[in-house]
DNA sequence: GAACAACCTGGAGCGCACTTCAGGTCAAGG
DNA sequence: CCTTGACCTGAAGTGCGCTCCAGGTTGTTC
């Protein structure tokens, strides 16, 4: 009985990037950058990536679309390897950038009213310029 | 009667940086590129600020901080200096641009989601490793 | 076995939005 | 007059997040 020998499903590289949107360079990169570890290899040196290899991509975007750094993403996965004890510093982390994409959506709201605002001006300058 | 020569307040450089949160060196940048036009002169040469341009820049930063691009801008600019006939087109653009924000907001909202399923189970941890 | 695509590596390059710099001008205070 | 600080210009530099390149290996297909 295999404890958890890596999930079933591997994909190669173009695989990953077509199911993660995200590219084969991009992959690449966040490796060398330590945001992906310990991806699996053929034994022709290719990458293979896991299914759980998928979902941590997807979480990266997650947080790198909503504004975290590379260099925070880095920080919040030496903490995830160096084990148990660093999670409520982990905690810490999503709660600070929690905070920060909050703040995103409220900046994005009054955006909105903002661009709303413009938008009814233009509406009614056609109105006026066309009475009839 | 003066139609409008101007409002009142006028303020220097570091006085507008001030009033908009936009550093001295990001004003001049945006004036060459053509984001920020006709902006008044002492006759020492020093730029003065009016009322206007503090309203319009922070338009500029409104669209800017939800992603539109100093080109773009540009372009809307361009459009609003070419006169009134342009105004579909601005229009246009501004509603592209809102439904872009839109999707930001949803993505973020999605993002908080996955955050707080993360915090989740950072909290489930901590309560399963210290019973008591 | 030859061609071709997909992959590998280290390193250079790119686009964007600023930001800084060098070298000068202007205006007020002592 | 002389200094000081805010301002001017054109141009170069910076930081980030990728993205691309050169030169080489692997592995499938005809």
């Amino acid at each position: 009985m295999t404890s958890s020998p890596a999930t079933g499903a591997v994909l190669s590289p173009a695989e990953m990037s077509e199911r993660t949107g995200v590219s084969i360079d991009t992959l690449r990169y966040y490796e060398r950058e330590r945001l992906l570890q310990n991806v699996a290899r053929a034994e022709s040196g290719h990458r293979r990536y896991s299914e759980d290899d998928v979902l941590w991509v997807e979480v990266l975007r997650c947080l790198r679309e909503t504004g975290m750094t590379i260099e925070q993403l880095r920080h919040y996965c030496e903490l995830g390897a160096q084990g148990d004890h660093t999670e409520p510093e982990r905690y810490r982390m999503l709660m600070t950038h929690r905070a920060l994409v909050e703040d995103q959506i409220a900046e994005r709201t009054q955006a909105l009213q903002l661009i709303d605002h413009k938008l009814g001006f233009y509406a009614a300058a056609a109105a006026t310029e066309t009475p009839s």
